[in-house]
RNA sequence: GGCCCCAUCGUCUAGUGGCCUAGGACACUGGCCUUUCACGCCGGCAACACGGGUUCGAAUCCCGUUGGGGUCACCA
């Protein structure tokens, strides 16, 4: 067996880097898997290496094929691209793991045959008494016992029907690695025991395949969950084993990621919808927002700046300055970062990304028509800063896209209406009746020359009715444009259709 | 409980021994701008967990305490 202190460690530092990504698809995916992804893309990209991507299905109770499906299309929406791996090829594929099993019988074989594993009858029940009855703790988990059990043991034990599973024999020796984020870790002697790697079916578990994989796949970074902060040294000593046997070159070098954190002080579940990458979606995050705001959960650019693009994250990224804290996912924060981006986004495109939300809300059809089409891009310019979720689109925008009589009047917005809100109306359609030339303009002229110098109104009480008869909100993009927009009729029909319920219902 | 990780404003962070009476951002808040809401601008509130060292000097290094988290699966 190697001593733990003498295998070679990566030594690569540039374009010979090779990370990887490798989901277990399970479920949507969670802001913090793609946290991790992220960070792992960056690192490619800022050191010229290259990003492998492979899907660790082994576990046919909770895969699914909907859920690896969920995550390709998370990928390829936030446009984290890999260069090697599921549905970029390579020539080290296949890059699911529920296709490679002649490859891990094959290791399991080689290191079967060189003696690094041993048959273990115990299950988790007996492991849990044997620590009882010897005054252990029973968290205490396996003590090693069958590591020397005899050929006749063994043939009892199956003599009784009993199948073995496969454990690794770990090194009795203190073992130290030198973490990209957190500096030198050193695991004590006797504190990680050894593991079960292979089912007594003979099904290789994620102990055994994820080392394996890392190591025929060339990977030299692994960035990671701290989650799996401790189970590291297992892999190390697997890794020793790997090297011993031929499988394995090198040992990688690790780097383990801070939790993103999510109410209280608990990893986000995968049961809050906020750890949902979709739910974020659907509301309206741009790729290029929420990417940045994750980038922050554990990374920063400088000192006096937040919000930058992916290619400048690229350019600055070093997984050496991650911070090692948890970091709480704050949708607030979010959402203003995304704001910052949805402002950056170029006015000839900012259109096309409402599109989308429009669709979904059922405002316009699919496909969007050229009449719809312009007048959203009439609107953009609008509503384009005053958004943080392209999912307020249809809120902001929908009275541009409903007929006059479906128009519906929110109740906060009605609330507004004080007394003489009628006369207002019936003033502003006197106003706006006369006018010929039908622009944003004239519109203002003609509206503020009747109701402020003629009738002596506030703007605010001025100009509140009108908006919530065009609009049926109390908020609303700006009220002279939208008139423009709407066009004489529409604006003309609207103030008369709130004014006459007024007079009829008192408001 | 054993092992391991973490510890700066409410939140995300900058800070790698003197530039720190601790900087930025979000949130909150006062004001300006203003046809609503935003945007923008100006201002405010607010932190080095605690205790020992080391040092001329510590948020920064060391030790301890406390607190939080993870892990100890024939799940990944």
């Amino acid at each position: 067996m190697t001593s733990v202190d003498s295998a070679p460690v990566t030594s690569a530092s540039g374009s010979d880097i090779r990370v990887r990504f490798c989901p277990s698809p399970t479920g949507t995916p969670h802001v913090g898997l793609i946290r991790t992804a992220l960070f792992n893309w960056a690192y490619a990209k800022h050191t010229g290496g290259k990003l492998i991507f492979r899907v660790e299905d082994t576990d046919a109770e909770r895969d699914s094929e909907e859920s690896y499906e969920m995550i390709l299309d998370a990928l390829r929406w936030l446009g984290l691209h890999w260069d090697e791996g599921v549905d970029a090829g390579g020539e080290h594929g296949p890059y699911r793991q529920s296709q490679r099993g002649e490859i891990y019988e094959e290791v399991i074989q080689k290191l079967k045959d060189a003696g690094y594993l041993y048959e273990s009858f115990a299950t988790a029940e007996e492991i849990e008494a044997r620590n009882v009855a010897n005054g252990r703790d029973p968290r205490q988990g396996y003590d090693n016992f069958e590591r020397d059990l005899t050929e006749e043991e063994r043939e009892a034990l199956k003599a009784e029907g009993r199948q073995p599973s496969l454990r690794l024999r770990v090194p009795d020796a203190d073992l130290s690695f030198d973490d990209l984020v957190r500096g030198e870790i050193t695991f004590k002697a006797g504190s990680f025991p050894d593991f079960v790697v292979v089912r007594p079916n003979g099904k290789p578990l994620y102990t055994l395949v994820n080392p394996v994989d890392d190591a025929l796949m060339g990977i030299t970074h692994v960035l990671r969950g701290e989650d799996l902060l401790s189970s590291t040294p297992r892999q190390i000593a697997l890794y020793h084993a790997l090297i011993a046997v031929g499988v394995a070159d090198f040992v990688p070098r690790f780097g383990h990621l801070p939790y993103v954190m999510g109410e209280g002080n608990k990893k986000l579940s995968k049961r809050d919808p906020e750890s949902n990458l979709f739910h974020h979606r659907d509301r309206g995050f741009l790729p290029e927002g929420l990417l940045n705001y994750l980038a922050l959960l554990g990374w920063s650019i400088a000192p006096d700046r937040d919000v930058f693009t992916m290619d400048e994250m690229v350019e600055k990224f070093d997984v050496e300055d991650v911070n090692p804290n948890p970091a709480r996912f704050d949708v607030k924060k979010a959402e203003a970062i995304n704001g910052e981006h949805m402002r950056q986004i170029d006015a000839e495109e900012f259109p096309n990304r409402l599109v989308p939300y429009l669709q979904a809300a059922e405002l316009v059809s699919t496909p969007v028509t050229d009449e719809q089409l312009a007048t959203i891009r009439a609107a953009s310019p609008l509503v384009q800063e005053r958004m943080q979720l392209l999912g307020e689109a249809p809120g902001l925008l929908g009275f541009l896209f409903t007929e006059t009589e479906a128009l519906d009047y929110a109740a906060d917005a009605l609330k507004t209406l004080k007394a003489g809100a009628g006369e207002t109306l019936t003033a502003s359609y006197e106003a706006l009746e006369a006018l010929e030339d039908w622009a944003t303009e004239p519109i203002e002229a003609a509206l503020r020359a009747k109701l402020i110098d003629e009738l002596g109104l506030k703007p605010r009480l001025a100009f509140g009715p009108a908006r919530v008869a065009l609009s049926g909100q109390r908020i609303s993009p700006p009220l002279f444009e939208s008139m423009e927009l709407l066009g004489k009729d529409a604006t003309l029909a609207r103030v008369a259709r709130l004014r006459d319920r007024i007079e009829n219902e008192g408001a």
